[in-house]
DNA sequence: ATTTCACTTGACGTTAACGTCAACGTCACC
DNA sequence: GGTGACGTTGACGTTAACGTCAAGTGAAAT
């Protein structure tokens, strides 16, 4: 079974991205795609990366950090001891997901109270009307 | 009972920014401090805000976006229409937030899976390993 | 054969969000 | 009356993350 490729124009399609941004990326070393001739083919790796980049980038992470925690998904057949700072790193990461999430969630609890507050403020103003 | 102030000093301290950011962002309308001679005098307000645009930031928002939705913590005495479109943006902010939210929770959870499996390898190669 | 289309490699331009530097004011304090 | 500390206004520099040409290649269609 010989993977799914995709061309340069293909992936700017589905991802809406610009060919000039997977140039970037990959002289950056976030993607990898293969050459035939001097045209790019990138691999299904390459596509799941740049989802993962793209996330990365909705989250307001640098395209330099998005690249390390990339090499999180494509441990090999490491060694015990690799995959033992693998853990680490991927420990941290998930600390610093964590925190964003948890952030993120306060300031939709801060957001949440002060609607219902003018929510309130709206009904009180809606029964006085209604009264006079 | 009179509001406490900050100098820009104090505000860059306590937030690890410098000078320069702070009057940066007053440019930007994001903060608006008082003058006194030529010097600027920050209020609660702007402490709060400055706040708010230091989350914002960490979320990866631009400082116009995060202009606009600060506009969202300092609704005066409105008329009922305007409290409307307040609802109408807050909403539509909370969405913002909610969907960037659950991204992350899907990111924490593939992460987690790799985890699980890789601890799970690291167990495995032990057990091999005690029982040469 | 030429036009079209997708793709390539430079190379320079752009925007956001500041950093940095120069030149100056003001107040305390020794 | 100098000398810091802290503040000010320009003005230009910088970095990240691309945008935007310009000039060309290679295969396909007319």
């Amino acid at each position: 079974m010989t993977e799914k490729t995709f061309s340069i124009g293909e992936l700017c399609a589905e991802f809406d991205v610009t060919p000039r941004t997977l140039r970037f990326y990959e002289q950056r070393e976030l993607l990898s795609p293969i050459r035939e001739g001097q045209k790019r083919i990138f691999t299904a790796r390459d596509r799941a990366r740049l989802k993962l980049i793209l996330r990365g980038k909705r989250f307001g992470f640098s395209l330099e950090s998005i690249r390390q925690w990339l090499e999180l998904y494509d441990l090999g057949d490491s060694q015990v001891t690799q995959l033992t700072t693998w853990l680490d790193h991927a420990a941290q990461q998930m600390d610093t997901l964590r925190e964003q999430r948890d952030e993120l969630q306060d300031a939709m609890t801060e957001l949440q109270d002060l609607i219902t507050y003018v929510e309130r403020d709206l009904e009180v103003r809606g029964a006085a009307e209604a009264a006079e």
